[in-house]
RNA sequence: GGGCGAGUGGCGGAAUUGGUAUACGCGUUUGACUUAAAAUCAAAUGACCACAAGUCUUGAGGGUUCAAGUCCCUCCUCGCCCACCA
């Protein structure tokens, strides 16, 4: 069940010879047989077994102490378990959540799984095993190997989002929704996945028209269906989650992409009135983002899929000609027709629109460029001031009026498009002369006072289409009686469990096998208590994780979702960590904490202060780490063969800036190993020595203190700034530079030594917490360093005695001269002249000498 | 077509307001230890050049400056997102 693992047999091997090869190391290693060998695999599951004993990472709302939440995106248990991808996320949600526990923060981080979708049930289809067993099954693995990982979660919070203890309150969810106006069923078109057998949100169809689960070369584009479906209301709040995105500390890239997919658009609805083919009472409404350009309508132009073809094609004269166009366009993929370049239409013979600014009667055109998806599905088309209008018109031979006076110009692109703002109106009546501003402005005015339209905002996003027709999700909580019609389930009878069925496989008619399981679908109404039958469909995943934050802070209440206070104590999540679902979920969970916070249970408008969304780590061979590709690697092969959980931890941190995407390295682990082995090693020479009374004052230990507060600054400062590349460089440089000095000069249990080793085992907690607690505890302490421990730095460590400079001479560096610190210009520029080289360079005064304080002196000869 | 990123050694990647490019790690090479290998420790490692000296080097080309990976202009490549949006 877990995995396959002959794809993955070569790195197997691999790691199974470095295992080999570490055992080696640690029987016959040259090291001295008394000192105490790093070894992961005896000191992870030992502190790991301490921290869950004494629950070294639960919290509680202690009002006292400032709070940190800090999250990961929850995962979805799949059946191929974490690889080392996975875990970068994992490594960067602890690391920030460890640094701010150790600084005496009230830190909570937490787990849960996203338990409910599509692959356990496709799983049971093909096998027969119930979605609740594999799933359980997977989560048992991933659960494995995050402990095994020593993730600082609150393991008392853990959850899963498809056990009715928590899917009940999914239902109280919609409950929410739905009491608020927020959740009603309509018919509409929607995308169908033919592999799924279910609808899609507009979210999970990607750039090529594929379903977001099967997106391979052979799978099938979706489709469109009409389908009943629940949706909930997000456009309500469109408009409030677009103006406070600019003030979120999230990721240009991901605010801009919620910009877009909210899409904001102001305009002017205008209504035309129609006539011919029995037409003339019907209003054709059009939206447009320049109406000041209305007296430039030649023409209309529908959507195929817009109701009035489907009425009015039919009594034209030319209706084979129109059906023929429409069934074509409407065959092809919304991507296809985008992709056309050269436009086609058909008109409507005999249908013509009357332009309400000047009488003027016009055509009607079908056109495939015009999409149903967006506006009215219907334009108003002027192709005096358009270029898509003008190709279609020009093709057509339709008229062109120009509603701007021009002048001179006569490229469109290069000289009319860009200056289009500055022309004056133009063809345009009582309006010519006037400025595209106050044009439009009048224009608007003349339109709604005539009553034939309106200023009206249009969005591109939609409603969240959250029912599905599957089996494996939460069940929507509705019955339908014959009486008294669709009637919310009662809270207190929530759950609406998910009955045990047999068979998975859904009818493709458009409900879930829930339909067919009559026990179940025959309830009684809650009004009346007459028979009712049970809505079939399921929620979307993407409800259950709307909500799954909140339910952290309360995670066993049977009583409500969650105590409003204990959120309000959390929320904000100070931190949110993940790399996908850009749009989808981080939009749902911003609307879902207005709405929250619209019916009283919260305080916080949004629920996510900082979004930390990570790169991809690609496979080492470049390509998309997956499991069809084989090209992944178990965290668990590597801990097991002797590198353990620190190691990886930190190669996952030390690979490239957490934002970034990057490529595995196989050699890194052994890499980063082999540091915290150095670390181990020269904590563990140190306590072997007898401790020494030194005589020498403290400034004799200068240059060890240097090197503790050096990377104490670095490692602070970096971790602030969520740069763990680098503070993992800082501390090897530390460890490096320590070498040299226990080389260079005697190696002592001294102040110096010890405050160094103490530095450095709270500074690598965050990244490496086993090895840091193992030395804390080797160097005597009995708690645990991960809380309440970080060092301080005391600049007065890093001011330098002396100083080198570089020296320059036209620009170019010809040497360097050390001087003491502070030393003024005049010093510096003799010591640099009196460096041979440089003299030699110089010839005569020279003309100009630059001096930066600190860092270079620089001759212009 | 539009928007946003990014191009630095053999590789992953460092580099305050412009101020000694290539930190740290991987890889490679050498030495110590070892019967030997591994591990560990010490050291070398941008290119050209036998060495030194010197020259060149941050996608390409120009510019500003005493000084440019960093600022300005032109161009190329790659990645992501959006896209007949009316």
């Amino acid at each position: 069940m877990r995995r396959s693992r002959e794809a993955e047999q070569d790195v197997h091997d691999g790691t199974a010879n470095e295992h080999r090869k570490l055992q080696q190391n640690y029987r016959r290693g040259n090291k001295e047989d008394h000192m105490k060998r790093y070894e992961p695999n005896i000191i992870e599951p030992k502190w790991q077994a301490k921290w869950a004993e004494d629950n070294t990472y639960g919290v509680t709302e202690d009002t006292s102490k400032q709070k940190i939440y800090a999250s990961p995106m929850l995962p979805y248990p799949s059946g191929t378990g974490l690889h080392t991808g996975h875990v970068r996320n994992y490594s960067i949600t602890d690391a920030v959540a460890r640094f701010y526990r150790q600084k005496g923060f009230n830190t909570m981080s937490n787990i849960a799984w996203d338990a409910f979708g599509l692959p356990a049930e496709n799983f049971a289809i093909k096998t027969g095993t119930p979605p609740a067993v594999s799933t359980a099954n997977n989560i048992a693995y991933f659960k494995k190997q995050l402990l095994r990982l020593g993730m600082s979660y609150d393991w008392s919070r853990e959850f899963d989002t498809s056990d009715p203890e928590y899917y009940r309150w999914t239902q109280w969810v919609f409950s929410l929704m739905y009491k608020r106006g927020l959740a009603y069923k309509a018919e509409k078109q929607q995308w169908w996945c033919d592999k799924c057998n279910t609808v899609l949100a507009d979210e999970q169809v990607n750039a090529s028209g594929k379903c977001w689960r099967h997106e391979g070369a052979d799978d099938p584009e979706v489709t469109k269906k009409s389908v009943n479906q629940w949706f909930f209301k997000i456009t309500d709040y469109a408009d409030e989650i677009l103006e406070s995105t600019d003030a979120l500390n999230w990721p240009e890239k991901i605010k801009t992409m919620q910009k877009n997919w909210i899409g904001r658009s102001e305009g002017t609805v205008v209504e035309f009135d129609l006539k011919g083919l029995g037409a003339d009472k019907v209003k054709l409404d059009v939206f447009t983002t320049a109406v000041e350009t209305i007296f430039g309508v030649t023409f209309m132009v529908l959507a195929p899929e817009h109701p009035l073809v489907a009425e009015y094609g039919q009594l034209a004269e030319n209706s084979e000609e129109i059906d023929a166009y429409v069934q074509k366009a409407i065959r092809k993929s919304e991507l296809d027709r985008e992709m056309e370049k050269v436009k086609t239409g058909v008109k409507i013979e005999g249908l013509s629109a009357i332009n309400p600014m000047n009488g003027n009667e016009i055509e009607v055109w079908v056109a495939d460029y015009v999409m149903m998806g967006y506006g009215s599905g219907a334009i108003m088309a002027v192709p005096g001031e358009d270029q898509r209008d003008f190709d279609f018109a020009t093709k057509y031979n339709i008229p062109v009026v120009f509603t701007t006076d021009r002048g001179e110009f006569t490229n469109y692109q290069e000289e009319i498009k860009p200056n289009k703002k500055a022309f004056m109106l133009a063809n345009s009546g009582e309006f010519d002369g006037m400025n595209f501003e106050d044009g439009r402005k009048a224009i608007i005015e003349k339109i709604v006072s005539i009553g034939k339209g309106e200023a009206r905002v249009q969005y591109k996003i939609r409603d969240w289409l959250i029912s599905r027709q599957r089996y494996w999700g939460a069940p929507v909580p509705i019955v339908y009686c014959e009486e008294h019609g669709e009637k919310l389930v009662p809270e207190d009878q929530l759950p609406v469990r998910l009955p045990e069925v047999d068979n998975y496989v859904p009818d493709g008619k458009n409900s879930s096998v829930l339909a067919g399981v009559e026990e179940w679908v025959n309830t009684t109404c809650p009004v009346c208590g007459k028979p009712a039958k049970r809505e079939t469909d399921t929620m979307d995943g993407y409800v259950c994780s709307t909500w799954y934050l909140h339910r952290y802070t309360d995670a066993h209440n049977d009583k409500q979702a969650f105590d409003p206070e204990k959120a309000n104590y959390w929320f904000p999540v100070d931190f949110y960590f993940g790399g996908d679902h850009a749009v989808a979920h981080l939009l749902y969970i911003r609307f879902f904490q207005k709405v929250l916070c619209d019916a009283g249970l919260a305080k916080d408008r949004e629920p996510i202060k900082q979004l930390v969304y990570n790169g991809y780590i690609n496979a080492e061979d470049g390509r998309k780490m997956s499991k069809s590709l084989g090209n992944t690697v178990d965290p668990m092969d590597i801990i097991e063969s002797g590198y353990g959980a620190d190691a990886l931890r930190v190669f996952e941190l030390f690979i490239a800036p957490y934002d970034q995407d990057t490529s595995w390295n196989s050699k890194g682990v052994p890499g980063t190993y082999r540091f915290l082995n150095r670390l181990w090693t020269l904590t563990q020479e140190f306590i072997e020595q007898p401790k020494v009374e030194s005589s020498k004052p403290k400034d004799q230990f200068r240059d060890i203190y240097k090197v503790a507060h050096t990377a104490i600054k670095k490692v602070t400062q970096d971790l602030e700034s969520l740069s763990f590349n680098t503070a993992v460089a800082a501390m090897m440089g530390a460890v490096n530079d320590l070498y040299l000095i226990k080389v260079k000069d005697s190696y002592s249990n001294t102040d110096a030594w010890r405050f160094a080793l103490e530095s450095l085992a709270q500074l690598i907690g965050p990244f490496a917490p086993h090895i840091a607690e193992e030395l804390w505890h080797e160097l005597g302490h009995k708690d645990s360093v991960h809380l309440g421990h970080w060092p301080e730095w005391d600049e007065k460590y890093l001011v330098k005695n002396s100083v080198v400079y570089a020296v320059q001479v036209n620009g170019k560096v010809r040497g360097e001269v050390e001087v003491p610190a502070g030393a003024d210009q005049k010093t510096v520029e003799e010591a640099a002249r009196a460096n041979g080289k440089v003299a030699s360079y110089i010839t005569g005064d020279p003309k100009k000498v630059i001096f930066v304080p600190n860092k270079l002196i620089s001759f212009v000869v």
